[in-house]
RNA sequence: GGUCCGGUAGUUCAGUUGGUUAGAAUACAUGCCUGUCACGCAUGGGGUCGCGGGUUCGAGUCCCGUCCGGACCGCCA
């Protein structure tokens, strides 16, 4: 027998006890005349105990061979320590050890496998066995497991059903790039790995299982972030004969079952925002709640004063935020920073113009050579700025100015330290356009996806060429936004087939190519599709950001590197002549230069 | 496709204006240690300074190229 109880159980009520422990030796602290041996399992930590006077010699030799990550079995008696740790559950007790075997010898790892001394990313990728012993990578990974149940219990309790839909599917050259895997029993072709099962989700619809969900992989061939992977882990949902309102209930329920019971969070409700609106007042579709810094747009002011600025006179927006008693402690040095930051070629602002409104009632600006303080105190009305505030105002188009203003008012976020940890502030943002134009491709794309409803109001809209009225159009489209992260995204679908066609005409397919490409959807929906909307999570992104963490790797047993390499396994690779010539595919056009 | 940061002992890092034998901590090895728990103390081994080229009397340090890692922009319906 390998084990009685794991290294984590272990109390002073089971002193007297003879055990068996099997484990990883953590450490070992040999003082002579006694030696201790932290062994480590998945559970936790307890203390093997051998002394000169109780232990045989033999056996006290065969401790001191010990090295770090050998996996050992122990027989021995629970005792209570002499000097106790209070800093782990097992701290009370100890084993004295009376039998110890060697399963298994290890080489010294090439890091620590502790928290404060770990190695750095490449080695714990490489290493990522050794790195999945730590104790704060093996939380995440329980925790995921436990959002997972959660997640299963919550739907299957609201009559869900858990369907598997396929990998190997079809490609489409809508959206992100697709993985491709060739076909060996069809010469030439490829299958396509999904991006979402969103097709397979509504054909379930259609057949009339009425409440879906699946915790499934998701592929997409793009470029890869903190908080992007190759391929990913998305709870994927749709639901018939709802409204959006039943939509965005239901799953604010699941979010705040999740909270509640993994982090013993009481999230209350949800706030809403139309998506003009958080545009408006935030710069970005995933506004951060966490602290306020709204936007004011000062352009009706700057036109009244006209005092001749052409900088801001001709832009198309003038924003501004308001940093609350920032001013007294923010230097000439500060305030130059924070210009060149927005220089900075990712941001791309000209420049940055501040007003600060001193404690002693002066004012300090960088348009005081074209606006006096009366007209500047007028402004900070419009921000209800008081003495102590500092506004900062960028200029220039509007889409671009309310980006960078977005990206400032989070960086002042961040500099003032306002993203609070296990502070959480949902939001669902809601009523998304339904068309995105594209300069550079000169067309219309779907800005959620093909298969989003316009809102009810907007469907004769859309019989329109006037790409004003085009770029209104409203969708019943949500995204459910956590501490400025989107964790979900979903949608009304369309299922009627006229207007499924009147929205792939919008977005630029042909006939030919709509029915090539999404023929099998459009055909179901010819026979008897019901009303149907849903919504994906992205699992692993929930998992980060109920962490207060914003890298996801921590968060995937085996994640891949930037360059979407899996470090360990050390893949993609070549393969094998015969194994090309199966598929009937041939290397070329890899540039050496 | 682009921008920025990094690569020095097994590991995490320091290394000044280019200047003697490249350091620290930790890990590892050996010894000591009567209650450790980040044990302590002593001693020891351990380096192609990512790679290639250049400048120089002299390069870890400066320049060019390249590879690798990380963050970001583009991209991600």
């Amino acid at each position: 027998m390998y084990r009685t109880h794991t290294c984590g159980e272990l109390r002073i009520s089971d002193v007297g006890k003879k055990v068996t422990l099997s484990g990883w030796v953590q450490t070992t602290r040999d003082k002579g005349f006694m030696i201790w041996v932290d062994l480590r399992d998945r559970y936790g930590i307890t203390q093997l105990f051998l002394n000169e006077e109780e232990t045989p010699a033999e056996l006290l030799e065969k401790a001191r061979t010990l090295g770090r990550e050998w996996v050992i079995s122990v027989e021995g008696f629970v005792i209570e320590r002499a000097s106790k740790n209070d800093k782990i559950p097992t701290g009370e007790i100890e084993i004295q050890v009376t039998e110890l075997k060697v399963l298994n010898a290890s080489k010294t790892p090439p890091f620590t496998i502790e928290e404060e001394t770990d190695g750095g990313d490449d080695l714990r990728m490489k290493y990522r066995y050794l790195d999945l012993r730590r104790e704060s990578v093996r939380e995440n990974m329980i925790f995921r497991s436990n959002l997972a149940i959660e997640t299963r219990k919550y739907l299957a309790g609201k009559d869900f059903i858990e369907v598997e839909t396929p990998n190997l599917i079809k490609s489409t050259p809508e959206g992100a790039r697709d993985f491709v895997v060739p076909s060996r029993l069809n010469a030439g072709q490829f299958y396509a790995l999904p991006q979402s099962p969103q097709t397979f989700k509504q054909i379930l619809m259609v057949a009339g299982f009425d409440k879906y969900f699946q915790i499934v992989k998701c592929f997409r061939d793009e470029d890869l972030r903190a908080d992007r992977q190759p391929e990913f882990t998305q709870i994927d949902c749709e639901m018939s004969f709802v409204t959006q309102e039943d939509i965005l209930n239901t799953f604010e329920g699941l979010t705040k079952h999740l909270f509640k019971t993994t982090l013993g969070v009481d999230l209350g409700d949800f706030p809403r925002m139309n998506y003009d609106d958080a545009m408006r007042l935030y710069g970005i579709d995933k506004p951060d709640l966490r602290f306020g810094m709204q936007f004011v747009e000062l352009n009706d002011i700057i036109k009244e004063q006209a005092v001749g600025f052409n900088v801001f006179e001709s832009a198309e927006l003038v924003v501004g935020i308001c940093a609350k008693g920032i001013a007294g402690s923010y230097s000439r040095k500060d305030i130059d920073n924070l210009t060149d930051w927005v220089k900075r070629p990712q941001i791309g602002a000209k420049g940055l113009v501040y007003v600060k409104f001193e404690e002693d009632g002066s004012i300090k600006t960088s348009v005081g050579k074209f606006y006096d303080d009366d007209k500047l105190r007028a402004w900070g009305e419009l921000f209800g700025a008081e003495k102590g505030d500092m506004i900062f105002v960028l200029s220039g188009e509007l889409d671009k100015t309310r980006k960078q203003m977005g990206e400032l008012r989070l960086e002042m976020g961040r500099r003032l330290g306002l993203m609070k940890e296990g502070d959480f502030k949902p939001l669902w943002v809601v009523d998304f356009p339904l068309l995105e134009w594209d300069e550079d491709a000169n067309r219309f794309f779907a800005m959620h996806h093909p298969f989003t409803s316009p809102k009810k109001g907007d469907i004769e809209k859309m019989m329109s060429d006037d790409h004003e009225i085009l770029k209104g159009l409203r969708a019943d489209a949500y995204d459910l936004v956590i501490n400025g992260s989107e964790i979900g995204g979903g949608s009304i679908r369309i299922h009627d087939r006229a207007l499924q066609a009147k929205n792939f005409k919008l977005l630029g397919f042909t006939p030919e190519e709509a029915e090539n490409q999404f023929g099998f959807l459009l055909g179901a929906f010819e026979y008897g599709a019901p009303p149907h909307g849903g919504i994906a999570f992205g699992f692993d992104r929930l998992c980060a950001v109920l962490k207060g963490q914003t890298s996801i790797r921590d968060f995937i047993a085996f994640p891949k590197n930037n360059m979407g390499r899996d470090m360990m396994i050390d893949a993609p690779s070549l393969i094998d002549q015969t194994q090309l010539n199966e598929l009937n595919l041939e290397i070329t056009g890899i540039e050496t230069e």
